[in-house]
DNA sequence: ATTTCAACCGACAGGTTGTCGGTAGTGCGA
DNA sequence: TCGCACTACCGACAACCTGTCGGTTGAAAT
């Protein structure tokens, strides 16, 4: 029996399962095989929509970091926002990763050990794409006189690629060891900005409290 | 011809041809039939000596870094060097790795591209091993009021973490950029530690110039 | 109804990892 | 000096994996 769809529902139907194998097995050990037959299509199939297995990498990697960058810039140029709150935004909007409900347990899964390939290619659409971003808000918290940032752009890439790579395996930590550890992150962000202890850390009690 | 020797010697010469061979082509692209012909033995021999290609990889892996750590503990708990120094001269012997002149070509393109996984392997040997010893250090600095950190551990994390991934892809910077990267990544770290302005600065540059 | 085109199929080539029964040096005790 | 045991070594082989390619079929346009 053949099915027919159209080229991107079909493209999206293989990222999906492919997301979701990649995230179990780890890139490797998931084969193309794994993929088609879950579907159920054919392996000509999968190479007429894609020309590689890396290129479905990529293309998740595409999908899922310009829905949370895109959910960052939103917050970020909201100018009705305070200052701080839009670069926390923008950092939750990130570590949140998917935005939309995607499934946060494959999300959970997907930094990490076996899938060290994802992780690095999350970190340079970061690097290329967000630390700009971030960098110009540092500027910005300068000019207000809230930040003292002497290097904003290389602060930005310090916070970002902590932020991304720390927090990978935590999943084996107790909830009080994440959180004094994430209580230490934002306490070196406070120093490496040069703004006022206790600053930012309001702004994220004030967002998780429910505003 | 059959040529015999001693197990531990076999081993070694397997791991240096892997090393280059994964440092070139990347542990994916490096097939263990790259690393048989190149040495000249049978596919059975080397899976006498090692039962898989990742355990090979974790060889590696555990032969750079047991090397780069005896370096800086060497350093580290040479009392009789200034703390800043210790600091600072753990930090290059685990950044120039080798320590040995293994060959510094080979080591330039090994953290990259292709090679996540060694990276990542790389990474987590640096977080259960190196973090404590610099957190100690950094305790230490408290107590002589030099530094003024809150989070030692934390702060060795956010350091280390940051200098193992960042200065990954900088072959592709002018020099003057490299510079100016170290010259931020210095300022954020005497940040990070509550430690005087320029004061790291200065030991790396009487390191560097020769003492 | 016919043509056209894109989605789809599945056999196949070439390459990869890891296994396994057998072979041959090497060192040690008799 | 002979024999025995141990271990490094060998290479054919199974199982798997990725990417290719000629051919097929459904659907939309003419």
């Amino acid at each position: 029996m053949r099915t027919v769809k159209s080229a991107e529902e079909r493209k999206e139907e293989i990222l999906d399962v492919a997301e979701q194998l990649f995230a179990e097995k780890g890139f490797d050990n998931a084969s193309t095989n794994d993929i088609i037959n879950k579907i159920g299509i054919a392996r000509g199939t999968l190479y007429h929509h894609f020309s590689s297995k890396e290129e479905i990498l990529d293309a998740i990697v595409e999908r899922m970091m310009s829905r949370s960058i895109a959910g960052a810039k939103a917050v970020i140029k909201d100018t009705r926002i305070p200052l701080t709150d839009r670069i926390v935004g923008a950092f939750l909007a990130l570590n949140m990763d998917s935005g939309a409900g995607a499934g946060a347990e494959v999300l959970e899964q997907i930094h990490k050990p076996q899938n060290a390939l994802l992780h690095q290619k999350t970190q340079e659409r970061l690097l290329g794409e967000v630390v700009p971003l971030i960098g110009e808000l540092i500027e910005e918290g300068n000019r207000s006189g809230m930040f003292h940032s002497q290097y904003p752009l290389e602060a930005a890439e310090m916070i970002i690629v902590y932020s991304n790579t720390a927090f990978d395996g935590s999943e084996e930590l107790t909830p009080e060891q994440k959180m004094a550890k994430i209580k230490a992150f934002i306490y070196h962000t406070e120093k490496i900005l040069g703004a006022e202890e206790k600053s930012l850390e309001g702004a994220i009690m004030k967002i998780i409290t429910g505003r």
